[in-house]
DNA sequence: ACATATTGTATATCCACCGGACAAAATACA
DNA sequence: TGTATTTTGTCCGGTGGATATACAATATGT
């Protein structure tokens, strides 16, 4: 039950009706191919007749194309349909406190070229040498012609509108123009994003194994800082400043250990590689400066080594992984209690533990949640492996030409 | 951009762009009133051919109806348009700790009749003796035939879809089903929604204020406990199993005062009426069990007992006045870090003392706000005079009238 | 009295869904 | 091998609704 906004609406004209149908019938052909012309009538429920017109308005846009000749028990044969999605291609860059990635791939999340590099913080030369490879990247895949659009994803804040990122506390990055910086290098549209946000985007948009995706989720990571993003009724929530979902800061004791973002005691402190390490060590590492904490982290010994640990009998390894997942299941409920979505999804290093903190993490969000069905919250670990991250920043740039038209 | 659903959405038909203008025409009618064909016609940028055929099938509907002539400076003098709300009534409850109100009201939220009185715990005499009321009101007031339905709000989780009440501490009441058994009773609809999230819909569809009100904020009620209602992009967010926006329990610290939820720390135990006082006495009245909280409630000293003596002089009482409008703040901080609202309400007993406490919640908002724009977030004080809940309940059975259409 | 401005209606045109007819293509079966 | 059956995809007249434009009605200013 949504209210119209009678100071921005959109009234419907002669060719709204299309656009909607038209845009439904791009989307269940997406998920469903490959579809015939006749399927696609059925699970519209519109008359063959119109979906014949949706589909060749839809070819002529060169949105979707006519595959192979399908099979059928008895008449005549299907013609099946698909989105022509392999020769369109994104660039997608995952910057990271230690190494950035960059990936080159199609609308549809499929993988063609992968780079990993040394992050470069000072960010004229970051961008330069992000120009630089992206051109080359492009070049040596023949790609410069297929190629969208560039999306760009980074641990902290950014409004999505401007394309500035506002804090990359890990990145020491604050109010940056990055987007019209990379347009200008490259020539070509570029979209910023959060971490976290894209990494929900990734999962609405490009998640392959969809039976029955939710509508609404939230998309915990946790790595070196603490990002969430959380959808709700197929909708990424953004809010005024583009800032929503910095549930990493929702303080779990106001007196609590010091944050990197100036506070103390946020989730965020109590969940991050860093205090996951520094419960470990017993040392107060959240005092270190991103100078030092980079140090820290090119010590090498990371959470993946702490979970080995654990895993072979270091009985304070395991203590510390375990006190972490018990502050996880913490936050996660009141995450639950507050935006009570169909779904859960966690990704980051302290997951690759998560058959030894499933039992904890439960414990504490059944200590928490406000109900009985609350705590049945399905939750969905979800692998590093398939980068999120960049599979997000692609879906920056695919995910427009398939969203929902705008109406009343 | 809002992915469409593959698995449930509707297509556009003949007479989908009629349904879209013509509630598009009702709202601006609703908002700009009083307004003529031709008004109409421009703010909605079609032809005033358009807006006559919609205008005239909505008197058709009896949704609006032609009031008196207007007057303009050169030509043909306008036909005002109104939206049908005085003869439309609703039937609106709003059961609290000690006492319940009634209400009868027209769809603009217009008062017609009030009635208090002492709140029956016992879920069956109440809502025999509710019935009886509303039978009583309707009658006193000739409304049977005009009234369309029953809203009834409590302080506590509600299923929305299912009418049951979940679970209200205050009120010791849990599972329990209120709409069909009062719509069984009354033989009217009867909606069932949580007080925070009732006055959100209040203040969405039902300000008179409005000059330019947001479409995206949060409504934080605090009185006997804390709850929250949160509106995005013009919908009310409601959640999974509707438990959305409990707010009141998220933790600022994890080994704070108990709240009545039974965990410990929840910004509701450090803000809520009861806490308030607790802070003045010293006791720890969190932890009387509801029917002794009954008693502490009648003693008849109040928050508004303790602001007027704060404002007298008491340093002790302006001392727990300002500690709560520290917390206070902090919590709204976290709100803002959340979900980023374009602005946020408030309405309960303390914030009689706004003037007292608006500087120090400010800070506390400053502090842990994490960027300088979020800072600046507009805070709003409502006053309760207006009843938020009662209009909140009314917005319930009114509101569906004049949303917008589902599409795509 | 006449030009001008404004409101509201009427009408022809275009766009898009809707229902049903029909050709094309494949299988089943006598 | 011929015919009925089933399924796919196209075609066409019908209808709802936005769009453009003309026009009557009504008021003001000169």
């Amino acid at each position: 039950m949504r209210k119209i906004n009678t100071g921005d609406f959109r009234v419907a004209t002669r060719s709204t009706s299309r656009e909607i149908n038209s845009l439904i019938a791009l989307n269940v052909i997406r998920e469903h191919q490959p579809i015939s012309r006749a399927d696609l009538a059925r699970r519209m429920k519109v008359t063959r007749g119109v979906a014949s017109t949706l589909v060749n308005e839809l070819i002529g846009q060169g949105l979707i194309y006519e595959g192979a000749t399908g099979d059928a028990a008895r008449g005549r044969k299907p013609t099946f349909l698909h989105v022509r999605t392999r020769d369109r291609l994104v660039v997608s860059i995952d910057v990271r406190f230690s190494r950035s990635y960059i990936m080159l791939s199609d609308f549809a999340g499929r993988q063609i070229a992968l780079e990993i590099f040394d992050t470069i913080f000072d960010i004229g030369n970051f961008i330069k040498d992000l120009g630089d490879r992206i051109r080359r990247l492009l070049k040596v895949h023949n790609a410069e012609t297929r190629c969208e659009g560039i999306g760009l994803v980074v641990p902290g804040m950014v409004d999505y509108r401007t394309g500035h990122i506002l804090n990359a506390p890990t990145l020491g990055w604050r109010e940056v123009d990055v987007r019209d910086k990379l347009a200008a290098s490259t020539g070509m549209p570029v979209h910023v994003e959060n971490a976290a946000k894209a990494c929900a985007l990734s999962q609405m948009w490009l998640s392959n194994n969809n039976p029955a995706s939710p509508q609404s989720f939230a998309y915990i990571s946790v790595s070196d800082g603490v990002g969430v993003g959380v959808v709700v009724n197929g909708e990424l929530l953004r809010g005024r400043d583009h800032i929503a979902g910095e549930f990493g800061h929702m303080p779990l004791n106001l007196n609590g250990p010091r944050c990197m973002c100036g506070n103390n005691g946020c989730w965020e402190a109590y969940i991050s590689n860093l205090a996951i390490l520094s419960r470990y060590f017993g040392g107060n590492l959240s005092k270190r400066s991103p100078k030092r904490l980079k140090d820290a982290k090119r010590s090498s010994f990371t959470v993946l080594d702490l979970v080995a640990r654990a895993r072979s009998g270091d009985s304070k390894a395991m203590a510390a992984v375990l006190t972490t997942g018990r502050f996880l299941g913490l936050g996660i409920a009141t995450i639950i209690n507050l935006v009570n979505p169909d779904c859960i999804y966690l990704t980051g290093e302290i997951t690759t533990a998560w058959d030894l903190i499933e039992d904890t993490v439960r414990e504490a969000i059944a200590e928490r949640a406000l109900t009985e069905a609350a705590t049945r919250t399905p939750l969905r670990v979800t692998s590093t492996q398939e980068y999120p991250r960049l599979r997000g920043a692609a879906a920056l740039i695919a995910a427009p030409t398939f969203a929902a038209p705008r109406v009343a």
